[in-house]
DNA sequence: TCGTTTTCGATCATAACCGATCATTAATAC
DNA sequence: GTATTAATGATCGGTTATGATCGAAAACGA
């Protein structure tokens, strides 16, 4: 087995489960143990595992895994004071009573706190977004079934007849990864599958994604631009993006990351 | 069990109630006293739990507010011997690679523990298992989709057509408020219907109840005793319930909530 | 208060793990 | 074909974790 082959095992190891022994990757790559420690050491140094006595352990689960208190660590996501803002501005958009969709993502997980005392019903594919809403507010959660993705942390059924279909929203909140005139773009494709799920279920689509995701180029493309009704992003967006925005129909809201109210409208 | 392995268990099994012994975690790690005494001391080194004579406990009292504002950690503290000697035996049953369903439920909550080093493929209704399960353990975890009862902390949805029809499994275990010779009986009306959804799906059916069971009376039946292949109950049975099980061609296990080991098979 | 039981901390032998080194093998270049 | 280089596996010494033992300290019951 070539080296790149082993650490695709051990990186899918160590996503498949918390931790995984310095044994157990020699049986599974059939390397001796010299060579898979010369692995870990590699992975360790390239920050793409956490190096453990005995084994590995994978690098985003001390917080997603380590519940208590915040689920998955600010510290994991960049942008937090945008990512807060726009997730603000999301929330001022819902009411009492509101059926909305809340898919996974780094973003949309920052509504869980303005979420806090609202009363609304929520459907979401996120487990720490469902586990936050439950543990510290009202509102009602409804959650997707099937297997859940440690590494996304989101929860997908390969089965298309489930409760998903049931569900009619008002509006969905959704993040990505890149958004440009061909689209709406991610970069995974079992988040792909998981949004292309949801995408159907609401009258509305709000796209939450920080100014820096204008510059992101992403493969898959989820839909397109005008399949969304509103953008929320921060005042760090270009006026070339902006009007590229208002091209495709789209509302466009700016928030300013500063302040914690700060949600000016505009278009 | 390595290090940090052990640790996450800890912090897990800490967050589930609030004090957790010294026995309970040389248990769940198969670790000796001393090693368990020695993470107990580097967890409270850096501040994750609090050391106290006879174990640890968490650091935030406050957050056992499970889903619901109390229910589910108070009821967790009644007869807790008795459930973890009947999750234990239950979880013996298992090998890894089995297709399991677990019912949500005070006593089937306890199995989490002893699957913490298992590799099964574990469908479960209840949020709490699930959350567990997923922080704990190297098992893969599939969840119902629907509504978060917070009350009950079960996920039910009134759809039929959800990703629990298309779940099969070997065994499902399941636990219950009363057992008579009318059969299993519980007493919520959304109890019934999330199990009911699930106990055509596996094979065998075992029924985890403490010997308390057997003198309650709820009056809503699940389903006739011979729907369950096995009836997992603690030694405080009396003989006459002990005969109306085998009569109904029901095996019985008896455990001894004392041991650690304690389970023998009878019937 | 005393004696008993449980829990704790320290010590030590053992075992597991790690890092470094070196010989061997495989791949590539010349 | 050989020479060069990188990768691998085995070995070994040092380090660290582990488990058993035992005496001390703390809780408990009378």
């Amino acid at each position: 087995m070539i080296e790149s082959e082993r650490h695709r095992v051990i990186l899918s190891a160590v996503q498949a489960r918390p931790v995984v022994t310095v044994a157990e990757i020699c049986e599974m790559t059939d390397a001796s143990e010299a060579t898979v420690r010369r692995d870990i050491a590699t992975l360790h140094m390239q920050k793409k595992v956490r190096r453990v006595r005995g084994g590995v352990e994978s690098l985003s689960p001390p917080q997603f895994v380590g519940l208590s208190g915040r689920p998955f660590e600010m510290n994991a996501t960049r942008r937090v004071a945008e990512k807060r803002a726009i997730a603000q501005a999301a929330v001022e958009m819902c009411e009492d009573g509101d059926a909305i969709i809340i898919n996974g993502g780094t973003t949309t997980f920052q509504m869980v706190h303005p979420l806090a005392n609202r009363r609304c019903l929520v459907f979401t594919n996120s487990f720490p977004i469902a586990e936050h809403l439950l543990k510290q507010s009202k509102n009602t959660v409804m959650l997707a079934g099937g297997t859940i993705y440690r590494e996304q942390s989101i929860i997908l059924s390969p089965f298309d007849n489930d409760v998903t279909r049931n569900f009619a929203a008002r509006r969905m909140f959704l993040g990505a990864q890149g958004v440009s005139k061909l689209g709406v773009a991610e970069q995974d494709p079992l988040i792909i599958q998981a949004e292309t799920k949801l995408i159907g279920q609401a009258d509305e689509v709000v796209l939450m994604v920080d100014s820096s995701k204008f510059r992101n180029r992403s493969s898959l493309i989820l839909c397109p631009l005008d399949r969304v009704t509103t953008i929320i992003t921060d005042d760090g967006i270009t006026d070339k993006d902006a009007a590229m925005i208002e091209a495709a129909g789209v509302t466009l809201t700016v928030t300013t990351p500063g302040r914690t109210e700060g949600a000016q409208t505009a278009g």
